[in-house]
DNA sequence: AGCGTTACAGCAAGCGCTTTCTATACAAGG
DNA sequence: CCTTGTATAGAAAGCGCTTGCTGTAACGCT
């Protein structure tokens, strides 16, 4: 029912092996045969079955990419930009491949789970974004998971996640502590002394680091952290809008608060707001990963911007064996701090 | 180098079929044996090969969803509903499928090589997501690719995308033109009488129906339109900053504008703002889809909210064979009208 | 003319799995 | 004790493609 090489063959009146040179475009054929041999492809619309050719060749032209959650801009820009330079159709790439993106939500069960499937298509290459658990089973697990796949030939690319030794990964890091560091600076720069922080879920690199700056910023300046001004939650404005409320219920004296991504911070606002407090005249708000709409709220949002589509864009060509790995396959990619109008001097 | 079928089952000592019975539990296998088997697989660390089993079962687990613009959370939000549905791990569904975003870019190359490379890997089913280009050539190439996909067995769904007569495709259509009537209706009721529109790009059914309908509400009022109102654009905040700066050039003396969705109305804002105007006292804005930021944007926008998540997870269970379609094919999504602090009474 | 090249094209052996059909073993029934 | 049925395992034939190797012309050289 279905065409196959064998029928192209036919109609071309050649050998299986010739349509699948034709096709694969890696050894010498005749103008006049390959015309022949394209008229028929075309005539019987045939498409190739790759599971098949995945098979006899022992590669695949999937490269798989995780993210966190695909809702999330912050992921869905990094995919897009990864993407854009797997190839994929319309990329600049050569040989078309699809690019994957699994949805790990979060879950260090799903991550591992696609990390098989993936390995079960044999894929080209895989590139997981974002921060990882620090689980440490998990961890383990998955990087026992990325050495076998290493050694299967598929290339990995982290990107926006720290390095993952004794593995084959390329790792393009985001300075997460620096930037939290630098932001914390800023404020403290500004007269802040009590400054709340809506961290992400624990367990997080990206969470622990961001914190991590922040504290680093706070002792730096010799102010003591209140252990009631920090708050865990996810990386959702929701989150940060209860996180906030709990914040200003445990001291109404905070004047700034630091929100693990836009994302939060956006809720942030939202509650400050709704509790009658002006930004940044009553309280200064600060964000992390500068997403598009954080130029846009009102006040714009003071935060790191992280550069998302360079980095993605970068890890992708890596994965197609386009661009050198850095040397010893690690890169920390900088922030860059925003400073707009929902920081400023607190009161009195 | 690789385990192999054969490997476990020599460790085993089963045939491969055996093995390969136990792992697709499809045929009674003795509990002893198949303990035996498992234990085989464990200990070889076997992970069964994709491409060569969905060569010889003729069947893949792959389910590919398209999207517009995978950085853009209308589709992030689609995307996630969708996948988890479709299983993947962590998903309800029973056997792992791995779900496959591509990201068309709006191109409709690009939607149309996705498509055959979906087919080439034989999809078990495909979701589109988003409008359609209603570019005459490319809509009768995408419907008869639809069309040799649903004849190779794969599922087609289209979620928030129009019908595709002469295809198996089942659809669940949003009511952009109804939606943005209403829209319209509202701030029409507010007392507006001269309205600017950012509309999408054109050539797209989604731009179109939501314009459609723009118009309706305001012939129904009796309004007559004034061609300057209307500007095109892309579907992101930037094209919303511009065609408003052009909106106010064209008429100055316009007291509401809307936008094709709620990233152009966050952009159409900003313009606003830098203009020296205030919403709503000087202009209304209003977007449309009800993205998560636009409840925390200042003012909160008016919008339709349009049922993502649940449309992407009815789409996903239609797709898995879990959900019975709708009569006929199609069903039609409705938006809410959301009315909040962005539109007010125009001045005087 | 003779011989080494070069340039294509075809043969055929798999790639690793699924699945139909067949074989075996044991239990039950007569 | 033999027949029939039931449960389970194996043998083997592909699935549709790639590719190393083997022709075989036609060509260029001396």
């Amino acid at each position: 029912m279905t065409v196959t090489l064998a029928d192209v063959a036919a109609r071309a009146q050649v050998s299986p092996a010739t349509v699948s040179r034709v096709l694969n475009g890696n050894y010498p054929v005749a103008a006049t045969t390959r015309e022949r041999v394209l008229r028929a492809v075309d005539e019987l619309d045939y498409v190739l079955n790759g599971p098949a050719s995945a098979l006899a060749a022992a590669t695949s032209d999937l490269v798989g990419i995780l993210v966190n959650d695909i809702a999330d801009p912050f992921f869905g820009i990094m995919a897009s930009a990864i993407q854009s330079e797997i190839g994929g159709p319309g990329g600049r790439a050569g040989g078309e491949r699809l690019a994957v993106v699994c949805n790990t939500g979060g879950s260090p069960e799903r991550e591992l789970t696609y990390l098989t499937l993936l390995q079960r298509q044999r894929a080209a290459a895989v590139v997981l974004t974002g921060g990882a658990m620090e689980n440490e089973p998990h961890a383990a697990a998955v990087a026992a998971k990325l050495r076998r796949l290493g050694e299967a030939g598929t290339r990995i690319v982290l990107c926006g996640r720290p390095p993952a030794p004794e593995t084959a990964a390329i790792a393009l890091t985001f300075d997460n502590r620096g930037g939290g560091r630098e932001l914390t600076e800023h404020l403290i720069g500004l007269g802040h002394r009590r400054l709340g922080y809506i961290a992400g879920p624990e367990e997080r690199t990206t969470t622990r680091h961001r914190l991590e700056g922040h504290r680093a910023a706070l002792a730096a300046a010799g102010i003591e952290e209140d252990p009631r001004w920090t708050v865990h939650g996810r990386y959702d404005r929701r989150a940060g809008y209860e996180a906030t409320l709990e914040l200003l219920r445990r001291d109404p004296s905070l004047t700034a608060v630091v929100a693990a991504n836009d994302s939060v911070a956006l809720g942030a606002c939202a509650a400050l707001r709704d509790s009658g407090l002006r930004i940044p005249d009553d309280v200064s708000v600060a964000g992390f990963d500068d997403l598009p709409f954080s130029i846009d709220v009102v006040p714009s949002l003071t935060t790191v911007r992280l550069p998302l589509a360079e980095a993605g864009a970068r890890a992708g060509r890596i994965a197609m064996g386009r661009e050198e790995p850095p040397p010893g396959g690690i890169a920390t990619v900088r922030g860059e701090l925003m400073v707009r109008g929902s920081s400023g001097a607190p009161r009195e």
